[in-house]
RNA sequence: GCCCCGGUAGCUCAGAGGAUAGAGCACUUGACUUCUAAUCAAGCUGUCACAGGUUCGAAUCCUGUCCGGGGUACCA
């Protein structure tokens, strides 16, 4: 990774000074950027060292400071207590940051050692209904991982399981059998998954029906849950009954089925299109739902399982409890389609890592799965991982979809790409054609949500506010988009201008503003900022990242002339360094999948 | 009951041993004859849930308590 040259020199230094310390191999040190209240570029914690110096933070700093009082790079040093916070000269904020952007940009890759082979399994949706924010978390915290993944230099396959079989899928079917009257969505002109998704509704309020009838004809069974009552409906029992003959291969309901999976299938495409999710493959778990059953046979051949007196198989987890793993009458449970579609994926990819981006709900399912991994001696066991995420509140509360209150995630799209038309249209009015209007709206809006929701910590429930997040002031995704059209409007100037900069003779000595400094200082650390975020599988340091430095852009904007700088070389100087810094942005965004438009 | 996650400014969230705890929104004020005001500057805002403990140093680690969410299926 890049690194100042007068920090890495004081890593040398203190190694021949510290004999007696204990280094670990490779030790380097990684300064920080100086808190803005303090004077300085950057800080060095000596607290940090004191256990492998096996020194005193104290005398550590006082040998620190000692080093950069006589390193040329360094202006000024300072120690207070034990940070000793430097102020570098130019030339070397520069020659160490922006001045070689395109390998400054390289350095976040990762040493040939740390690449893997990562597979991500994300969205995994069912065939019954439209998708919904949830989902769009979902989409947007797996697409963005993989990409964070794959730009630090991880070979990462993209994988979407679909459930596309089961009770729940049926339910939309029989509502269909009973209520379609042969519509289709060509026919109906409505998206096929939002069509399915309006008979799952239907199908919920026939059976709410029933179920309530049921209630008032028989008050012994008023208290019993809808679960319990489900087969003593007409339409539970019609539901049940048509599962099993989609189970049996019955014609008539394997026509229905796939019919019906097709349209929902194109809804989705559409949604993973305009969210610009590319699937490397999307499994089906009608075909995959056996898989696990014969690894469980052999498990148990070979005492992994045992048999239960009543006929379960099942595993002994220790704390996490026993586990059942085939039922008592031989059928699977979801935990043994997991069991088979982990193998399944490592036997198709051979990925040293896997990674499922699902709800936090599943915490156990997935650590209870990875047990069992580990268990049966597959010895990739121990690079399973379940990143877990929080669910998305509204205002009024939790998303349901029984009370209608869940935001679909096409009219969503639809809302934040109308809102910044409006505001393209505000600001460019005829000037710009409709067509690029509307390339730049959906770039925008499609990016402000994205954006939005990648700036929480995956992990955390976050609120969403509707009337709050389709704004795009303050730190958002158009805040970032727009200081790289700002960037691209005055290069556009500079070549109407004839004003022109060669990266090999930029005076950088030039930019001595605190706005120049603090810049050029915050882009230096763009690569180490990756590789965290990669590391922690956590796209929202990369957001923050962004924002500080979108940020730090507009101050130097608003201080620095650049086209009317007092003469060329300044000018020049100024244009490289927004050059370096739109680059970095641009490929911050697009590692979060966000695209940037020309002009806002 | 047990297990997991959380409680930080009016709101939404960062910070996860280190300096005087931050950002956006909201509110108040100022800046568009200037490289794009989707911007910038200034102001206001705190019992870091509570109580102990460890440490040179705790919002951060440990213990306990309170509050909120999730899990605890032969559901997925």
């Amino acid at each position: 990774m890049n690194s100042f040259k007068c920090i890495t020199q004081l890593a040398d230094f203190l190694q021949q000074e510290f004999p007696q310390a204990s280094f670990p191999e490779n030790w380097t040190i990684s300064a920080e950027k100086c808190p803005p209240n303090m004077d300085g570029d950057l800080t060095v914690n000596c607290f940090r060292f004191a256990k492998i110096l096996r020194s005193s933070p104290d005398k550590i700093a006082d040998k620190v400071l000692e080093f950069f009082n006589q390193n040329s790079d360094v202006d000024k040093a300072e120690k207070i207590k034990a940070f000793v916070n430097i102020s570098l000269s130019p030339s070397a904020i520069y020659r160490d940051s922006v001045a070689d952007i395109d390998s400054l940009l390289q350095s976040s890759q990762l040493e040939d050692a740390g690449k893997k082979r990562v597979l991500i399994e994300y969205s995994a949706p069912n065939t019954n209904k439209p998708q919904h924010l949830g989902h769009v978390r979902n989409n947007t915290l797996g697409m963005s991982l993989a990409s964070l993944l794959s730009r630090v230099g991880h070979d990462v396959i993209q994988i979407n399981l679909v459930n596309d079989r089961g009770i729940h899928i049926c339910k939309s079917m029989l509502a269909y059998e009973r209520f379609g009257e042969g519509i289709t969505p060509e026919l109906s002109g409505i998206k096929g998954d939002h069509l399915v998704g309006d008979f799952y509704v239907k199908y919920n309020s026939a059976l709410k029906q029933q179920l309530d009838d049921l209630r008032s004809a028989k008050p012994e069974l008023a208290e019993e849950n809808d679960e319990k009552l489900f087969l003593e409906t007409e339409i539970g029992q019609a539901t049940q009954k048509m599962l099993q003959d989609w189970e049996n291969g019955d014609e008539k309901v394997i026509a229905l089925w796939k019919e019906m999976n097709s349209w929902v299938f194109a809804g989705f495409d559409q949604t993973y299109k305009r969210m610009g999710i590319k699937f490397d493959h999307t499994y089906l778990e009608s075909e995959t739902y056996l898989l696990g059953k014969d690894i469980v046979a052999e498990g148990l051949a070979r005492g992994v399982f045992t048999k239960r007196p009543d006929g379960a198989v099942t595993i002994d987890l220790g704390k996490m409890g026993e586990k059942v793993v085939l039922r008592s009458d031989g059928t699977s449970v979801y935990i043994t389609q997991d069991i088979g579609t982990t193998l399944k994926k490592y036997s198709d990819y051979k990925p040293e890592e896997q990674i499922w981006v699902v709800g936090d709900e599943q915490i156990l399912h997935f650590k209870m799965l990875f047990e069992i991994m580990k268990k049966l001696g597959y010895p990739w066991a121990n690079d399973l991982h379940h990143l877990a995420y929080g669910m998305v509140n509204l205002p009024s509360g939790k998303m349901k979809s029984r009370e209608g209150t869940v935001v679909d995630a096409d009219e969503l799209f639809d809302e934040m790409v109308n809102l910044s038309e409006e505001a393209c249209r505000e600001r460019y009015g005829d000037s710009v054609s409709a067509e690029e209007i509307a390339n730049r709206a959906e770039t925008i809006g499609m990016g402000a949500l994205k954006f939005m929701l990648l700036k929480f910590n995956p992990k955390t429930t976050m609120m969403f506010d509707p009337q709050a997040s389709v704004k795009f002031e303050g730190d958002t995704g158009p805040y970032v988009q727009y200081a790289c059209a700002r960037i691209n409007s005055i290069e556009r100037k500079a070549v109407e201008k004839g004003l022109k900069f060669d990266a090999g003779t930029i005076n950088w000595k030039l930019l001595d503003n605190n706005e120049e400094k603090t810049l050029a200082i915050t882009a230096f650390f763009y690569p180490k900022v990756l590789q965290d975020a990669a590391e922690k599988m956590d796209c929202s340091a990369l957001v923050d990242y962004l924002l500080e430095l979108a940020k730090a852009f507009n101050r130097f904007y608003r201080e620095c002339p650049v086209l009317a700088a007092e003469n060329e070389d300044l000018a020049g100087a100024r244009m490289a360094l927004c050059h370096a810094v739109r680059n970095i942005l641009t490929d911050g965004l697009n590692t979060l999948t966000i695209e940037v438009p020309e002009a806002m």
